[in-house]
DNA sequence: ATAATATTAAACCAAACGGTTGACAATCGA
DNA sequence: TCGATTGTCAACCGTTTGGTTTAATATTAT
């Protein structure tokens, strides 16, 4: 059962690991789109691009509902909210560490007192 | 500098994406383990391990500090904090869908009154 | 100096990835 | 019915991944 669950997260990791899925996922957060709508802002072959989107399928980050010829695909929020979860975990530690952090620049600022640094 | 930040959630996820180097960061966040300690849970050889390590260094997860022969790794929780950001953005998205999903489950109980399913 | 310890490096391998092209299947509009 | 549209499938190709094994390096202990 944690075999499985890790698997799970493998495969939604993995899918999330690559810009263009991402992006997909994006463009699925504003509405159902096609695969060819999906494909379309992509520098590569149609084929290419549903590959992608079936990797995102096999994840579970989406579901497609093929209407006559054309295939409708929208976001599946369970996967998503796991990762989210998965990655809650670490939240408390890095709130600490990165509070931390913030204090000892801001000391370091008044030590130094040189023009804060952005970006 | 879309590309810089893009290729950086790339390398994050995918080091996400193995259940090994997951669980390095699960062990990472009870605190700093060298990178035998980290090694030694897996039925892997060292060399092998010690990649993943080197994978999750690359994607600024961890960093290392050598002490003398041995290297000593600890959680760097800003990447973890990006992805889980990244990931924050379809928040609301799906608490609204999974909303809607509780609240269709809840009516199906009440029409055909089943002891309800937890989990 | 020598041996043991901790770790990386290099060479190799099979499998998976991300892309291509070309053929195929199904559906829609004329 | 015919042709265009939408999308998948299969085969192929170069690269990356995740593992191995065998050296090599650096540090510590004897």
């Amino acid at each position: 059962m944690v075999e499985y669950k890790e698997h799970q997260m493998d495969t939604i990791f993995h899918a999330l690991g690559d810009a263009t899925r991402r992006g997909m996922l994006a463009s699925l957060a504003l509405g159902e789109q096609t695969v060819g709508d999906l494909a379309k802002p992509y520098e590569m072959s149609l084929a290419a691009a549903s590959k992608h989107i079936k990797v995102l399928e096999g994840a579970g980050l989406i579901r497609r509902e093929i209407r006559g010829r054309t295939h409708v695909c929208h976001l599946e929020p369970g996967p998503l909210a796991s990762a989210h979860a998965w990655l809650g975990h670490y939240e408390n530690f890095w709130n600490n560490r990165l509070d931390i952090l913030e204090r000892l620049l801001r000391e370091e600022d008044l030590r130094s007192s040189r023009t804060p640094t952005k970006e």
